[in-house]
DNA sequence: GTAGCTTGCGCAAACGTTTTTGCAATATTG
DNA sequence: CAATATTGCAAAAACGTTTGCGCAAGCTAC
């Protein structure tokens, strides 16, 4: 069998003895055709291992059936889980997924949605991201390129979808007060994305509940490599009085704080109690295990994609649509009562 | 400024006066083209903030630069490392990436291909998967789609990337006999995958070494899910007599592992050492810290798409080549001598 | 038995590029 | 200055689809 070449609808059209347009609706069951010849089309199809070209239809059809999705980390796990999720469901309604990583620069961020947009995506998803690249946006928008943001905000009216980071730091800085603490470190990534923000203004909030005041020096809000983080975690201790309580509101924040903490021979939970945002194996695994505020990942990606796919569909009105995401604080051991 | 539409080479080539063949070549600096014109054309086209269509342009060059990337598993880290690492490189070479998730399941894994091919992806790189869709791989090879394996032989001939999973098995072995362990459970990755079949030979081949026969009851294969890895190592802590080390080899093996270990009381490395494969914020930061034997995520994407650019570009001789990724032991708090 | 309606299908245009070909106009050569 | 080589560009073909249009044949109805 020399099957050298792809085979073209030229050629199931030739074996079928009609000509390529006739093929073409035979294949599709489109317009007026007999159908007998669908069934001579369909077999000469089969027989030659046929596929019709995507690359051609998108051509044709103005729409290449690819989303487009741009994060800051690929490898960051509350990003792969939800990617995961997002995937599933586009491939169920027929689309596949360009994946792009930012590293947080806005130079690559708009060297991709450039990209993006020359690969005509049908759609864009776009994670939190320091940059303003929205002159960008903005045109793809205008282009019926429709744009999910995902704890973004992106410009004038887009879609979006957010996990309700403000109201689990407000929850998480609730439950140490609950517990006694009154000098509570945070942790946070960094107060320009939004979810740095948020999160921040809810831990103001609960403190501003009980009438106290957040301290800037308990607040370290930068970038979260683990060495810095640690080192961040260790400044925060040696100060007099020292923090009862950390609060790590940044998914990649707990390793660092733990580190820290560990190389001061600091113990959880008698010597000071910690919180984190997220849940992770590091979280649930860790002696003493870890509580934490958290959310589903799964859920965030479904809905991503769902929000994505409405947005598609010509035939729902395509009104912007925003959904807040809920959390849940899970309790373990790492919270005590200071000086316990 | 009505930018409602998106701009064509058309439009650039009306804007300076010149035929559309004429505009591509100048835009495109290839054929003979004055000096003036590309000036002009050039112009025009920045000024209407054009961009060629990338589906027209692979239409025509048949080359979508394009690559698709397929995995078990996106949300696993050690493949979200490996696919950020990846993205990366092929960024730089213009190249985007396309994602599959496989779940395991062959039937998913076959959907795929024939999507990426349909899709016309330039290069198809290929994780660890149980199913043997080869035909369909042969195909996409004999139209001159090159295909990479990672951690997967692909049939014929194609191009792959190993990590040294025997090795790493038969040292992380070895180091636990020189312990003087002689009873050592196998938790590993599925036996089906080539991974899985790697680590229990180098297993194996480090207990003959010293004269050890393994023994079935020791070694279990299976599903990763961490409740079912917990009640593995619980029902082979129950044997009498009871194994004195864990190896558990596959990359989500240790979460269940430990949360086995921990229900039912038992110390590490007192009552029973662990080391592990793959690196992970839990192995470091868990107490104690759990030795591992582990390597390079970035290396193995970079290399991975290295791989597939040399099989892309037709200057170079296309021969497939096979690079093997070495590991290393990093030695913590997690292995004793029994009954020390 | 003819007028009109329906059916099935071929033809050709279109999507936005790149590249080949051909043809003037200009430049080079003896 | 005539013959020839070179240059710069327009026109058209091609990539693989889908779809609007028109035409012939078969059917219904009076």
């Amino acid at each position: 069998m020399t099957n050298r070449s792809r085979k073209t609808i030229k050629d199931v059209a030739a074996a079928a003895g009609v000509s390529i347009g006739t093929a073409s609706r035979a294949l599709n069951r489109r317009g007026r055709v007999s159908e007998a010849t669908v069934i001579r089309v369909t077999n000469a199809a089969k027989k030659l291992g046929y596929q019709p070209d995507a690359i051609a239809q998108s051509l044709r059809l103005k729409s290449t059936m690819v989303i487009g999705m741009l994060v800051t980390d690929l490898s960051n796990p509350f990003f792969a889980g939800v990617i995961r999720a997002a995937e599933k469901r586009l491939q169920q309604a027929g689309y596949a997924l360009l994946v792009g990583n930012t590293d947080n620069e806005s130079e690559r961020e708009g060297a991709l949605i450039d990209l993006f947009r020359r690969r005509r995506v049908d759609g864009l998803i776009m994670g939190p991201c320091a940059a303003e690249n929205v002159p960008l946006l903005e045109d793809l928008d205008q282009n019926d390129v429709p744009i999910v943001g995902y704890d973004r905000d992106v410009g004038s009216d887009q879609s979006g979808l957010h996990v309700d980071h403000r109201r689990a730091a407000y929850e998480a800085t609730r439950h140490l007060l609950n517990l006694g603490h009154e000098r509570i470190a945070l942790l946070s990534s960094s107060s320009k994305l939004s979810p740095g923000r948020e999160r921040i203004a809810g831990y103001t909030e609960a403190l501003a509940e009980r009438g106290f005041e957040p301290r800037d020096d308990l607040i370290r809000a930068h970038k979260s490599s683990m060495d810095f983080v640690a080192s961040e975690a260790l400044s925060l201790m040696s100060l007099r009085p020292a923090p009862t309580a950390f609060l790590t509101l940044g998914t990649r924040m707990l390793a660092g704080t733990l580190q820290g903490l560990r190389q001061n021979g600091l113990r959880i939970p008698q010597d000071v109690s910690v919180l984190t945002v997220g849940d992770t194996d590091l979280a649930r695994l860790h002696a003493p295990s870890i509580s934490t505020v958290t959310w589903d990942l799964e859920l965030v990606g479904q809905m991503l994609a769902e929000l994505m796919l409405r947005r598609l569909d010509k035939s729902e009105d395509g009104a912007p649509q925003r959904i807040i995401i809920p959390t849940q604080l899970i309790e373990r051991e790492s919270c005590g009562s200071p000086g316990a």
